[in-house]
RNA sequence: UCCCGGAUAGCUCAGCGGUAGAGCAAGUGACUGUUAAUCACUGGGUCGCAGGUUCGAUCCCUGCUCCGGGAGCCA
């Protein structure tokens, strides 16, 4: 007999009438004297419960069906039929019942049928998928991958997968953890008494990275149009809703493209995720519409057809300048736009994503490409509303004369960045790329508050329990 | 890391210088093709941890841990 998914069984997919096995673990159970017990069962494959009708006159019903409480693993074969009730289309009519797993000690099993704070849920990450909330971040989550694979799929780019560890401690991102088979409690040390790090397992030092765009770069040179799609990590003592030690990233890079065509890039990309989320996720998403964040539907829904507003660095500052409002850090050309600014730029201005273009020189990466001015750099992000920076991207500096300039202007070593000078030694082209911040790109779409919960297992600083 | 706020039953919270309460959950019973069912009863707490003040601290003070909000770093 086949296995029918709870998904499948609502959505009309099995004939009525046929019968079925649907396994699941139990959300609620309430007993009728008229002599069956209503059990309203979860697997994963969708929001919605399917409610089993379980007659007492099953041999294990006094002994187990009435001993089931919330979390209990099942299993039931029975007649799919048209609900008498009326909460769903669709109900089993079950011949039997068998249990998996009780749970053995219900009133301490965490997650009951009641809603619980995100704060106590993410003590219980090992148990929080099985709420709605979690379900529905797990699948919109999935949605949002695998569309972000299909865009890039379409439009002929190639998913590279940069490395996680990294010998090289100039990504120029933050800060990074180390990677070290050394013992700690017994260091190799050299001459200068420093640890020897020839002994260590790669011969050198050695981190978890920060960011695959140099990696990705070489391949951009030759396949022209790459992503990467991979787990970042930074050790910053970050304590925030929009932080973690360990998140995943989206990277595109394009080569033969300008500033113009990467803030283009971006924009598609994220109409097209848009796009297919309020296609494939409804149900999920009308879960986070009311009980999550009003009205996350209707502004995805804004989203896909707006434009997003293009603002020049230099502009963004003259808006904030002349906006009347008081900031707490002041506005002036030369600053790095803080949350206040990004939150007035974005809320209040446009209301809407705002892609901000051309930034200073001197509060920029070393690999951005300085532009004809000689005080900008085409560096761009993409503000969204609620959430910030979601997107950090820019042209890359592909001229190696400007290349090692800058690189000595931010002190860095340009022998120590060889392999990445080569690229501009042979067969240079303008190119451009950017970050998105997956796990936050989930919390817009979702409208989830805090990143901890976007993503299964949160590390944050002292946070890795599970 | 900095500035605020918080930690009381399995969960969400109220409370008060004289050693604790509600709702939900759980258990039992009643009732019912039920819908986070309803009603009644019952059990359940070293009031975050460690010190201090006090005749007496869950309450006041100090330190620590953890959590939340804001900021910085950024994706």
């Amino acid at each position: 007999m086949d296995v029918v998914s709870i998904k499948d069984a609502l959505a009309g997919k099995v004939a009525e009438g046929a019968k079925v096995r649907t396994r699941g673990w139990v959300r609620t159970r309430r007993d009728s004297k008229a002599g069956i017990s209503f059990i309203q069962v979860n697997d994963g494959s969708c929001l919605a419960n399917l409610q089993w009708v379980v007659p007492a006159t099953l041999a294990n019903y006094q002994d187990e069906v009435l001993r089931l409480t919330s979390g209990a693993a099942v299993e039931a074969i029975g007649t799919l039929v048209r609900s008498q009730g009326q909460g769903q289309a669709f109900e089993l009519q079950a011949d039997s019942v068998q249990v998996y797993g009780f749970v053995d000690d219900p009133e301490t099993y965490p997650i009951q049928p009641k809603p619980h704070s995100f704060e106590f849920l993410r003590e219980v990450a090992h148990l929080r998928p099985r709420t709605n909330a979690f379900g529905a971040v797990t699948r919109v989550r999935h949605a949002i991958a695998q569309a972000i694979h299909r865009f890039f799929d379409r439009q002929g780019f190639c998913w590279v997968n940069t490395p996680i560890i990294t010998a090289s401690d100039c990504e120029g991102a933050g800060q990074m953890f180390r990677v070290s088979t050394l013992d700690l409690m017994n260091l190799p040390r050299n001459d200068e008494g420093k640890v020897d790090f020839h002994e260590d397992f790669f011969g050198r030092e050695a981190y978890l990275t920060v960011s695959g765009q140099l990696a990705v770069e070489a391949y951009c040179l030759a396949l022209s149009k790459v992503y990467t799609f991979g787990p970042t990590f930074r050790a910053e003592n970050s304590n925030t809703p929009r932080h973690l030690a360990e998140f995943w990233m989206i990277e595109p890079e394009i080569a033969f493209a300008d500033l113009n065509a990467d803030a283009a890039l971006a924009e598609a990309l994220l109409k097209s995720v848009f796009r297919d989320v309020l296609e494939r996720c409804g149900e999920d998403l009308a879960f986070f519409d009311e009980r999550v964040q009003k009205g996350v539907v209707s502004r995805l829904e804004g989203l896909v057809d707006a434009e997003f507003v293009r603002i020049d660095y230099g502009d963004a500052i003259k808006v904030l300048e002349n906006c009347g409002k008081t900031f707490e850090f002041p506005v002036h050309w030369g600053a790095d736009l803080q949350t206040e600014h990004e939150r007035y730029l974005t809320e209040e201005y446009a209301r809407r994503p705002v892609v901000v273009m051309n930034y200073p020189e001197e509060i920029k990466a070393f690999y951005m490409r300085l532009n004809e001015d000689g005080r900008t750099v085409a560096a761009m992000d993409v503000l969204a509303p609620g959430i910030g920076e979601i997107i950090g991207g820019s042209q890359r500096e592909e001229r190696l004369d400007r290349l090692d300039a800058r690189m000595r202007q931010f002190g860095l070593e340009p022998a120590a960045y060889q392999w990445y000078r080569d690229l501009r030694r042979y067969g240079s082209v303008p190119h451009a790329g950017f970050g998105l911040g997956f796990e936050r790109l989930v919390a817009y779409v979702t409208g989830m508050a805090n990143i901890r919960d976007v993503i299964p297992y949160p590390r944050t600083p002292g946070n890795a329990a599970f």
